[in-house]
DNA sequence: ATACTGTCTAGAAGTTCATCTAATCAGGAA
DNA sequence: TTCCTGATTAGATGAACTTCTAGACAGTAT
């Protein structure tokens, strides 16, 4: 179920840095955008915040819509290369690739930023 | 030209550390939504990185698409919070705000991204 | 006042997106 | 095998988004 996904680069210069390339823009757009949903932030919050891994089963749970839309979402974050997942047995999990979040987190980062996480 | 918004909280607890309530995900996934255009990522990263502040005029030959669509991207960010503007004279200036930034990549930090940004 | 420049607003066209229902696939149990 | 449950895929619909052209507005200069 992983992804082939062209490779982020693990660091980057933040936006307030540097004027971003539009290929790189048109990157980090790309993965703002699978973030950019009220459902798929929650998705992504309960996802990483979940400690290692969690069911499907237990996620639905937490939502309004029907499984197919949150199977859609939750798609839409495994192409953006925010979270994989895997099929045991009858139930499906879920686990956040952490690299992505600190990638888009230091693309915002500001001088307060490094102040206010050291 | 000043808008006037819901004020986010200046700090946050990261996704990764416990999941978002609905109320902040809407809050969130609208900002990200700003963020989640091509154009509009460059259009935030020319704005931060021109160190005080940058006339419309100076961004528009950045781009390939017409002066109504840069400004209507403009007001989207503006919207979102992340730049405001004055005119002056003939002119209209933007500068970045920069505290959006800041909430945004406090708000992806993971354990990696203190280590990182440190 | 009139003309000119820079920027924004209004309205329209084409595209993308979120969501649903129905159907399909994967795996376990009888 | 056959049935049942969990999850995904397929297709359709209505809403939202991006972009354009045309027009309006703000300010300067002649």
């Amino acid at each position: 179920m992983s992804k082939q996904l062209p490779v982020l680069a693990t660091c980057c210069t933040p936006i307030s840095e540097a004027a971003l390339e539009p290929a790189q823009a048109a990157e980090g757009a790309a993965v703002f955008k699978a973030l950019a949903d009220p459902i798929r932030l929650r998705l992504m919050s309960i996802i990483a915040s979940a400690g290692d891994e969690i069911c499907v089963c237990d996620i639905t749970p937490h939502f309004d819509v029907s499984g197919p839309t949150i199977s859609h979402h939750l798609k839409v974050l495994r192409e953006a290369g925010l979270v994989d997942c895997e099929r045991r047995g009858t139930w499906v999990y879920y686990w956040p690739i952490p690299e992505r979040l600190t990638w888009l987190s230091a693309l915002l980062a500001t001088p307060a930023t490094a102040t206010a996480t050291a």
